[in-house]
DNA sequence: ATGGTAGGACCCCTA
């Protein structure tokens, strides 16, 4: 079971790229963010062209919003919600049959945060201390035994999620205070499957800046986008891959896709 | 220390 997650920065302007992702990685789910289309505009018809014909979407005018692409059947799940009192299309579950089990899957687009790292005098930061704090409050009384989380969490919390450590700590989505929400959010019962997979150690990024004129060669990338699991589908962990060749399609997002598969078949 | 780029809608916001 192969499943994407990648903030896509406008799905309608990259259609063709994500087309290419579908031939490259040949995913069974898609999960997007940043999609930039309201309902009425989403482009139904492309995407069950694409082979997906189980689609759930959230979308506003502008900005925000999540989408699920299956070729399996899904239904909605009732632990879809809005947070932070916003109906500002940040999140979608769905539940579908794996392992002759009801797995439940999140999509999370978690607010960016602004500049200034003060929630005093950033209501930006404010709102996205306030979104994971209530994420993980509610994770405590509502995560299914079987559950993945994907999405972009726009914080990089290990040492070597980012370029430079030292340098970031001052940097929103690499401050103390977000990393320390982060960890609580994933304590109330997940396990960072790509860190399981990629030692700590190892520099891993699935962001890079557009305000970088060589990307690549500056590498000053950051780890904002999360593949999380429960203990139990942890046996049943294939691959983890962070498909960096995105970035340098042409018009490319400033995310690249990130993927996790599991074993159809785990001896658990 | 600064400013750099991109998407979408609207004369600027968000990332």
């Amino acid at each position: 079971m192969r499943i994407i997650s990648w903030n896509i920065n406008s799905l309608r302007l990259r259609l063709p790229l994500l087309g290419d992702l579908v031939t490259l990685a040949q995913p069974e789910i898609i999960c997007l963010q940043e999609t930039k289309v309201p309902d009425h505009l989403f482009p139904e018809a492309e995407i069950k062209a694409l082979g997906y014909n189980y689609i759930a979407y959230k979308g506003m005018k502008s900005y925000n919003g999540v989408c699920i692409l299956s070729k399996h059947p899904f239904k909605l799940s009732p632990l879809t919600k809005d947070w932070c009192g916003k109906e500002d299309c940040r999140h979608l579950a769905v539940q579908f049959e794996f392992l002759n089990h009801p797995v439940t899957l999140h999509n999370f687009y978690v607010p960016a945060g602004g500049d200034e790292p003060d929630p005093a005098i950033n209501p930006k930061f404010q709102h996205k201390l306030d979104f994971i704090k209530e994420a993980s409050q509610w994770f405590k009384h509502n995560l299914d035994s079987y559950t993945i989380m994907v999405g972009d969490l726009n914080i990089a919390p290990l040492e070597h999620d980012v370029w430079n450590h030292k340098q970031l700590l001052k940097i929103v989505s690499h401050t103390p205070i977000e990393t320390q929400n982060l960890n609580q959010w994933l304590e109330t019962g997940f396990i960072d499957a790509m860190r399981e997979i990629i030692p700590e150690q190892e520099k891993l990024y699935t962001w890079w800046s557009y305000r970088n004129k060589d990307w690549e060669k500056s590498n000053r990338g950051r780890r904002l986008d999360h593949l999380w699991i429960t203990p139990n589908l942890r046996p049943a962990l294939k691959t983890i891959k962070v498909y960096k060749e995105v970035r340098n399609w042409p018009k490319p997002s400033d995310h690249v896709p990130i993927l996790i598969e599991f074993n159809k078949t785990p001896h658990t």
